[in-house]
DNA sequence: CATTTTTGCTAAAAGGTTTTAATAGTGGTC
DNA sequence: GACCACTATTAAAACCTTTTAGCAAAAATG
């Protein structure tokens, strides 16, 4: 199945997952088995087994009897056990998805839609936030291996490289977002940061007035980070100007964090900033309230709060709908084809600039 | 085990889980069986199947024998198959989380804390977002049913009457959240959304500026909502004022909405609104953005937008971390007690005045 | 010393599927 | 009419635990 045809049935299944049949609710104390079919129509657990699976043609189970059985289970509304069915196949139609924080915003809504799409193709899935905790995320990874989910869908923090080889080494489908790590050969989906990063700064720079553009981001290794600084710089180096970083401890104090930014923009006498994610550009519009000082900016991510402010704030917004569908698209696939080669996406960014960027007040 | 002494253990189990041991991680393809440890130590599979369930005493397993299970156990990190496990007893360890909305900032907020308390717990969640659609949501919670989750927390939505009873009638544990169904007699966890309502219309009413004061909610028969009404008409009749109230559509589109509450407050000359929701409150916000006017105003639900907001907004603010925490207590004991009786729980709301309701500016 | 009780452990069933390997019957071929 | 191929179905094994019921040996009892 080429990749636009999957993108139809996706979207086909999607679309129709809310408009089925009528539905039945079979919430009953006694959950009914197979065998007690097998026994009410006089025919084997095997037999039936076969036809629900799919495999009456294959195994040559005349039309009379797959017809029959199919009625009959439709009838008293038989749903085989899927723990039995796990067990048996191995399989348990999860998958487990790994997010830093799953009260930020932007995973919140990426989990909304994975799980869109998730439920879609039959799966569910099994959610956890790791903070910035190494150990956490390990155990929490462990954690789901030993439910045997599927497949697993996960932002790397850093410290997760050995633990995400070794689940590449067993053969477990995985698929990173957000960032990836480079060092190990996996699946992954992210934003294209570098050119997000470098539209933006670019956006500052054809306004004549911003002479000194600086960037906020955090200490991290992380690759969209990384990206965001090399885009940030690659558009200095085009118009020869001089770069002015600052970078923020990951788990700083709220206030500690404002006041550095405050001193990061006096001290450089800066026009225009960039923020490298959407809660840095929070505490940065905190300086503002504070200090009563906005420079030019431009934040990474988008979030309700930016289009209210005043002034609006520009933003480098990611496509999180198709980034979550790409996810998913791709954990299946691996999923279902253990050989299928690695899968490295690449999901524009859209800047959408704002009057924060623009406007000649402040 | 009484509740305080409950507390304490998860409070306890939640710091300490990080802590643990060093965490091996026992991630590999062939994974070890129990027999595999009963053919190695030449003792029955049972035998360990007992040690490991903590049944050594109460079976008379000698001393010696457990200890050298135990030690053999954790050299090779066996792991029971959860899968097995799940079958034969009947338990699988997991809750089903169906919220309106996980990308919505309040249930994001509550699953976060809802899967820490879980997880200290040995709990995993499954979760999903239902919208407004009853079909779906019958759709989810037969699916979660059948997979056999142990425990149901459902933020139920219209129509869900029925499927609840059902649940409830099959002796499933369910807890319901931020609103509840008067018909069915279920364990629930609510904010004192009257008390909340009534604290923030006398707080507004406090201020002589404020003649009119109007209510902006959605037409909805949720608890909830006719929990802040009548909150708000009680402070109101105090007062002896009179109400001016005005229901939105529940998915109208946003420009219409803005429309909608732009002349309502106009109509009614309005001093000041108490918004029902915090969805509410921003699309209040946006009628001050597109026409420059703004009552003075309390929101229900806090959000990061309002304390950055100029000016900043007075909430009605949730207790989260309490109900989350209340949450997988109450279900916890469902399940671990069958026979409990039925607890409704309503946390107290605090009342976070900030400039929107204080200021004479405007 | 014969009987009962306790100790220490285990074989086998149960949980509910899927899948492998086999069987009994029918029709066709030479 | 012996042999083969095919049809339509099934018994039993496998997945991996927990739990019931029971057994043999040792200790206690009268």
């Amino acid at each position: 199945m080429v990749a636009s045809e999957y993108h139809d049935v996706l979207k086909f299944l999607l679309k129709n997952l809310y408009f089925r049949q009528k539905i039945t609710l079979t919430i009953m104390s006694k959950r009914i088995l197979i065998s007690d079919i097998a026994k009410s129509l006089g025919v084997s657990v095997t037999t039936i087994s076969f036809i629900l699976n799919g495999k009456a043609k294959e195994k040559r189970i005349s039309d009379a009897l797959t017809n029959r059985v199919l009625e009959y289970v439709k009838k008293v509304g038989y749903k085989p056990n899927q723990l039995a069915q796990s067990l048996r196949t191995g399989q348990t139609k999860i998958l487990g998805l790994l997010v830093e924080d799953i009260s930020n915003l932007f995973f919140a809504n990426i989990a909304k839609h994975i799980e869109e799409f998730s439920y879609a193709s039959g799966y569910h899935l099994l959610y956890c936030s790791m903070g910035n905790d190494t150990v956490k995320a390990k155990e929490l990874i462990q954690l789901f291996y030993d439910r045997q989910v599927d497949g697993f869908i996960i932002t790397p923090t850093e410290g997760l490289e050995d633990v995400v080889a070794l689940l590449l080494k067993n053969k477990v489908p995985v698929v990173l977002f957000d960032r990836y790590i480079p060092q190990v050969e996996t699946n992954y989906v992210v934003s294209d940061n570098f050119n997000g990063a470098f539209r933006a700064t670019k956006h500052l720079l054809e306004n004549a007035d911003n002479r000194r553009i600086g960037f906020v981001s955090l200490y991290s290794d992380q690759t969209q980070m990384r990206d965001r600084m090399d885009g940030y710089m690659k558009a200095l180096d085009q118009y020869q100007r001089q770069a002015y970083i600052k970078k923020i401890q990951i788990d700083e104090q709220e206030d500690v964090a404002i006041a550095q930014i405050f001193e990061f923009i006096e001290d450089n006498k800066l026009d225009a900033v960039l923020f490298a994610t959407n809660y840095l550009a929070i505490t940065g519009l905190k300086v503002h309230k504070k200090y009563g000082k906005l420079p030019a900016m431009v934040a990474f991510d988008d979030h309700t709060l930016f289009k209210l402010h005043e002034p609006s704030i520009s933003v480098v917004s990611q496509r999180i709908e198709t980034i979550a569908e790409e996810l998913v698209k791709v954990l299946l696939r691996q999923i279902r084809n253990p050989q299928a080669d690695v899968k490295h996406i690449v999901v524009p960014c859209d800047l959408k600039i704002r009057d924060s960027s623009t406007a000649k007040s402040n």
